[in-house]
DNA sequence: ATGGTCGGCAACCGA
């Protein structure tokens, strides 16, 4: 069975439903999973997607902050929830796919929302890095995050870091600059490597080979100079690695209309 | 070197 997954920070899905909608009808994918949909989840657009042909939603949202979301077109076996740093701000939502959906090995698929983390990079001067930090730590060490032992699974979200030197348009710039500092970068590597989990896109397109996902609201013109940063990221456990067929990345929705400052990621798997 | 733009929600927060 062949089935595509997109990650997509929406920053607010009801603001940009009429362009997930519009992206939907072109790509099709059978997952997907949004982040910063600002939504709570008794006002998440619910009929709308259902009409787009999603039946099953996994819902964790709130009021204004953050939130994320996994639509599928079958149902989920099981859904999780789980809080980071003490903190229940809707970062992460995982689901079990499995044989409700005719998959005989289930897969979980975790999606995350890490936090940004403020602009200093000092967590001594900085509470938002430093939560950020702390959010990695606390992935690194969970469990359920490790499917070497837990079996196939997928890992997607606005993961808030660009760990390689092509996953910026500067690497020296950047190096100070919260999303490419080397200790967020180390963490973020770290949990990658501790889980077994393979980065889906960088096998499809591999370094040096520069790729983005998201360009800065602040630059007037984002396609002249092109200054942007891989932060979504799609994950396999490996043994899914060789099952990945093709990873696109759709740049086009940066120059859409009101569009988000990230792009829709979308990796296709024969599971 | 600095400030630049968003969306939520109604003054700033978080990004």
């Amino acid at each position: 069975m062949q089935i595509t997954v997109t990650t997509w920070n929406i920053n607010s899905v009801r603001y940009r439903i009429d362009l997930v909608a519009k992206f939907i009808k072109a790509v099709r994918p059978d997952i997907l999973c949004l982040q910063e949909t600002k939504c709570p989840d008794n006002a998440f657009p619910i009929k709308r997607f259902r009409r787009l042909g999603y039946e099953h939603a996994a819902l964790n949202g709130q009021k204004g902050y953050h939130g994320v979301v996994v639509l599928w077109r079958r149902p989920f076996e099981s859904k999780t929830i789980r809080d980071y740093c003490g903190k229940s701000d809707c970062r992460h939502i995982a689901v079990t796919l499995g044989d409700a959906a005719g998959l005989k090995d289930p897969i979980t698929l975790h999606n995350f929302y890490v936090p940004a983390g403020g602009d200093i990079p000092d967590p001594s001067l900085n509470a938002k890095f430093a939560h950020k930090l702390a959010f990695l730590d606390e992935m690194h060490a969970d469990a359920t995050l490790r499917p070497a032992a837990a079996g196939r699974a997928i890992m997607v979200g606005d993961l808030n870091v660009a760990p390689l030197e092509c996953d910026v348009w500067s690497h020296k710039q950047l190096l100070s600059v919260v999303s490419h500092t080397p200790v967020e970068c180390d963490k973020l590597l770290g949990v990658q490597k501790a889980g077994g989990w393979i980065d889906a896109v960088r096998q499809k397109v591999p370094e040096p080979a520069r790729l983005f996902t998201w360009w800065s609201y602040r630059s007037p013109d984002w396609t002249k100079s092109d200054r942007g940063r891989r932060l979504d990221h799609i994950w396999t456990s490996a043994t899914l690695a060789d099952r990945v067929s093709a990873i696109a990345v759709a740049r086009e929705y940066r120059s859409a209309e009101r569009p988000s400052d990230h792009v829709p990621v979308t990796a296709t798997l024969d599971v």
